[in-house]
DNA sequence: TATGAATGAGAATTCATTCAT
DNA sequence: GATGAATGAATTCTCATTCAT
């Protein structure tokens, strides 16, 4: 945001080949979830991510385009990730109703084990707003669209109402735990609660959405 | 030598005495709420604000203390207007059901009307953590209070199940509001179609909220 | 949000490992004694110091947390060599008249050989008096403790009058050079005269303290 | 210093029509000579010395052309009168012995009686080196001049020795009064003792003098 | 005359990014 | 590739000064 006038050099980005042990592209995003998520996007300086990561502050610029780039590649890497895991967990499990559930428990249970990364992903993504639009909407999109295609399924197979768009629940569902977590962050809720919490919105849901 | 100790006179932001010809504070605050929707807190220069409200720049200074606490006055009044709002539409609806009913149409009512207000508050207001956790969230936990003492009283007359927790209701309910007008701002949703969304919300939601 | 917490981060102030082709430090400090010495402290702004010192406005700020405090370093850096190089100079001499004399030659040759330090090391450091008062005094107090110091050993000696306090010869010793120094300055008296003027000093001074 | 092309309207600062009761300069004067005095002259703003002499901040600008005018109206105006409250008190003491100690009681006086005074006098003065050059200099000449002319009165009565400049005593003096000043300031010294250190000053100066 | 709200030029400081080593 | 000292554009906030009332 600083230097308007994006250098029209050769492009960095995509990893570097591949260092002995150099795993420091990992290395510097799992610092930068770290400290993002303690400080905010804005609040923190790519020399902390640095210090954070082990590496100099121009080694980021090796594997990273800029600061904004950072967070949209770490947005991006993570989000893959938590889809392709998300969908080896769905799979195997019989109907749409278990999945849902499992959709649920997945992203409280997320938050749980990776409070930074949740923290980056429903929290810091939104403080570029320009960036969110345009880079990282269709990753966030894919997590949305997978969530929509269980509430499909489930309709398709008579478990759910038809009369609701799919979409809808997705993002409702996904705004709740969004909602959820951020009650559980702000410490207005005692610990341990969210495997309840879970249970909960689960059974509303679900009753929610009978046919 | 700039910023010296914090100047132990006047305090601003209590409105100076006689406003000449218009409200500036006001002036500002709305112009705040526009641009601060348009580029995000980080990305809103604090003279673009200024000349938006159509005064100098050292204006703003006369009327908040730091850009800062512009946010969070600006935060503080418009959720206080919205919470007096609330409790005079909530008061002559007959049942608990009708008034979530309400509050969720009223919430998604408000994107429509004020778009870049809903976008100030669910979005801008998260781009500084500390602020948010220091002054924001007792405002926000009053409007959260006010749904979660509708769901108690719901619960008390029979109308809603009660092995959930109200309070989750409330934060899920505003978090899946948040969801949905985050879809809509993002466009990949039909113009219009908050209605609808409110209405299916609203089903979904009393239905699975049913004893 | 600009000025965060203090970051509690490394310090500056302790000059960078390795300083790649010259002690940027000592080059912004001599920049500053000129600087300062010409436009007074609040007349000069940092950005002329930095061209002064051939350096970017960025790099005082590696070196010096704030504008502040290159006043304060400068004085420290500069009163600290002027008190070694004194030590020295006394140290052989056989008793205190002759030292007596020649600290007022030497702090009048300091002025016609670093007339700008001579002015910052006066002048300057009187027009930040919190400053002086905390940071300064102490230095400067190290430097009439010496000249306090030569007069008791005169007392002891039976070359001086026992009725002074040799703090009081000192203060006012550096008061009438301050003033002879000032008078040169503002250019009402001849070129030259320091020398002149310095052995007038002694023989009144020393006159008027012979027992 | 703010607004660097000065506008070429009417001048004021030719005190206006008197006002009933009106001493408003005065009160301003008064109130600049404390402010000053507590925060220096570039650490103080017009706004703290117009609410310290009851008056607004626009109502100084009826008065002094600007900030740096009232330092200099101030010292003018102030050391007028000392000049003319000195010239009483020396007419009637019979030898310059007797009024050389006198300059020095009182200007040691001064401080005790009038310490805000003093301060701007000797310290306040030097922070705007342009402006001590241009215009306060010659004021400033005129109490030297006329310590100096007590001690040539002295060298032609024989009093004094004839070798020593008197410009050069009375810069001495005036330096080592301040100086003496300047260590009482600092809270070095114990209270009461600039009566003991004007004693002790005069009999060294006035034994050094000695022909 | 007096007021004090409004003005807006000015300056210190930060920090993303570069590049010589 | 890696480093980190250096860069300098950008931005908040201050405060002397003005002028409508």
């Amino acid at each position: 945001m600083r230097r308007p006038v994006p250098p029209p050099g050769p492009k960095p980005n995509a990893k570097p080949a591949r260092t002995r042990g150099g795993d420091k592209r990992e290395r510097i995003l799992a610092a930068a979830v770290k400290v993002f998520a303690k400080s905010g996007f804005h609040g923190t300086r790519v020399s902390e991510v640095a210090k954070a990561a082990g590496v100099a502050d121009g080694t980021i610029y090796l594997y990273f385009r800029s600061k904004d780039e950072l967070l949209v590649s770490l947005f991006e890497d993570r989000v893959e990730k938590l889809l392709a895991h998300m969908n080896v967990e769905l799979t195997n499990l019989p109907d749409a109703p278990a999945k849902l559930r499992r959709v649920i428990e997945m992203q409280l249970g997320l938050l749980e084990g990776e409070r930074d990364l949740a923290e980056v992903i429903t929290v810091i993504i939104r403080q570029s707003s320009k960036l969110i639009k345009e880079y990282a909407a269709p990753k966030f999109g894919a997590y949305l669209d997978a969530i929509a295609q269980v509430v499909t399924e489930g309709q398709a197979a008579g478990d759910f109402r038809k009369d609701i768009s799919p979409h809808l629940v997705a993002r409702a569902t996904f705004g709740a735990l969004d909602g959820i977590a951020l009650l559980w962050a702000l410490g207005r809720a005692e610990q341990g609660a969210l495997a309840r919490s879970a249970r909960q919105l689960s059974d509303v849901l679900l009753r929610g959405l009978q046919p």
